[in-house]
DNA sequence: GCAAATCGGAACGAATCAATCCGATTTGAG
DNA sequence: CTCAAATCGGATTGATTCGTTCCGATTTGC
């Protein structure tokens, strides 16, 4: 029940890039920003990237840039970005049935509504009100 | 964004125990019940007794049991008797301040509202939703 | 007093996570 | 048009944690 610290690495860098608003930052600035170690930026930016939350742009005055409005991005898409999608057991994964338990296991309808629970309690905190500061 | 394989053996032993009502079952009966292999099971029990959530009885009759009732029961209680404290980033753990980033990590006071969110979420289902089946 | 059965803790192996490094691609200037 | 600088992207290595397994200490019933 913990999530991992890329996650909380890529949170606080894309809160500083909310900051930054339309300016491209590089992942050399964010690193110098954030604290983070400038090799886990770069993989981190490039992963967010591929997720469709960043837009890379290449060359001398290039660097990473916030795709979305700071507003309609969650908590939720970012572990989901970062660690794959949000599944609290292997039940809940879709085609993983190597659970080995099946056969007994009366648990297993109601880990979707846990799951749904907690993806809405992180799905509920955008990326405004991690950078607002105030809100 | 997962709870370990360990939590998920718990909760459904847990909630082959709620199913049992005051019967001590032995760890052998649980594992043969569930199907989760003897020696974890052996060492899952362990640490849920350690954690207050089961009673042992040692002995030829002897077994383990419910501590509470089944509705006292929630989620998050078995995940942090497995996991330990329910923290998500070291920010959270009391204590721990070797993150690096708390220079400039203007994200950190949001964090603690985060967690209560999702430790709400884990602690409105109780054993009992999740054992009675139709509730 | 003895034997059976149980819980409790310690040791080993595997998987995932985290960090680091180097190559491919693109832009700007000369 | 050529060169050079700067950037993103993927592949490799090491560490931490998770998961599993085994063996010893303790307790009850006969």
């Amino acid at each position: 029940m913990r999530l991992s610290n890329l996650t909380d690495y890529a949170i606080v860098m894309l809160s500083a890039a909310a900051r930054a608003g339309e300016r491209s930052l590089s992942a050399g600035m964010l690193a110098e920003e954030t604290g983070v170690p400038l090799p886990t930026a770069q993989k981190l930016m490039g992963r967010l990237a591929a997720a469709g939350l960043l837009t890379s742009s290449r060359g001398i005055g290039g660097g990473f840039r916030l795709a979305r409005e700071p507003a309609n991005i969650s908590i939720a898409d970012i572990v989901e970005a970062v660690e794959g999608p949000i599944a609290m057991t292997a039940c809940v994964d879709e085609g993983r049935h190597d659970c080995g338990l099946e056969t007994a296991c009366k648990v297993k309808p109601h880990w979707g509504a846990v799951n749904m629970a907690v993806k809405g309690a992180l799905g509920g905190v955008s990326l405004a009100t991690l950078a607002g500061g105030v809100a």
